[in-house]
DNA sequence: CTAGGTGCAAAAGGTTTGCGGTTAA
DNA sequence: TTAACCGCAAACCTTTTGCACCTAG
């Protein structure tokens, strides 16, 4: 039986000019169910177990027209898959680089992230993406290592 | 000959535990020439120009090694290859969604950053990356988008 | 009905690895 | 001298594509 979607993912895709199957169904309903940033391939084992006979490239066409329908974001880091959320509410992303487990990261209003861009007016930004790495609670009982970021001086 | 590079380079590379290669400067002189964020493949080529022997292998390990001592920063977008750039100094990315440039944006103070930071105070942040993605001034003349971002409401 | 979607398999990148020969220190 | 590094090729992993079949609207 197909995951109860909220009302907003069937109007989402039907608005996108997309049609509800039951493929895209469960590969969001496995997406709201668990929040933890699957990558395409976690997502298709998982929706496996639920519809044996889905594809890894039915997957990844799936999670591109719920990207497309803005259902879904997708999050790329350094290295590694890219990986999937159903938030698309405005944050940034924490990625620990000894678990590797991907937390959403609340971001200040749009206001006053637009004012932090030293951006030529002329630009125009559809989209943005921040991402943090580091280490989190878990990994770092004693909170041994410190904060670095990147040098304040220029390069030659 | 090897392209002068400024001595940030050997000490860096010394100072790293590495040894100093011809194939490493050129690497990073291939990057300090042409500041365009060019992906492995683009550094490949322009190396092979004045040195045709190097290999797409230690063009990928050269990189690698200039990111470990703090010369080169590795850049990760939706789509497509790393990018690397040889400014390690603060600051975000632009990529044009049209034509795929990449400029370098200012960003505030580390201090300023910090504070909009809306994470958990036993969370280590180590490195940051925030990319921004939209239209640059060749590509849009009359700056006919709009600057659309994430939507303000949370997702059910 | 029929355009759009699925499943399969193969291909296409991008990146990493193993190994014998080379070289910086 | 020798551990680190290079060049080559093959492997690996993620993602995309082509095509015949299927299905939502």
């Amino acid at each position: 039986m197909p995951p109860a979607n909220p009302p907003l993912y069937d109007e989402s895709i039907a608005s996108g000019g997309f049609r509800l199957t039951r493929q895209r169904r469960e590969v969001y309903g496995a997406l709201l169910e668990t929040r933890d940033h699957p990558s395409a391939v976690q997502v298709f084992t998982r929706v496996q177990k639920k519809m044996p006979s889905i594809s890894l490239a039915t997957v990844y066409n799936c999670l591109e027209t719920l990207t497309q329908c803005g259902l879904v974001r997708q999050v790329n880091f350094d290295r590694g898959p890219s990986r999937f959320c159903p938030n698309t509410y405005r944050h940034a992303h924490f990625i620990c680089t000894r678990c590797g487990v991907v937390h959403d990261v609340q971001l200040p209003e749009a206001a006053e992230l637009a004012r932090i861009w030293c951006l030529p007016d002329d630009y125009v930004v559809n989209e943005y993406e921040f991402s943090l790495r580091g280490v989190c609670r878990q990994c770092s009982p004693g909170g041994d290592e410190p904060v670095t970021l990147h040098p304040e001086k220029p390069t030659p």
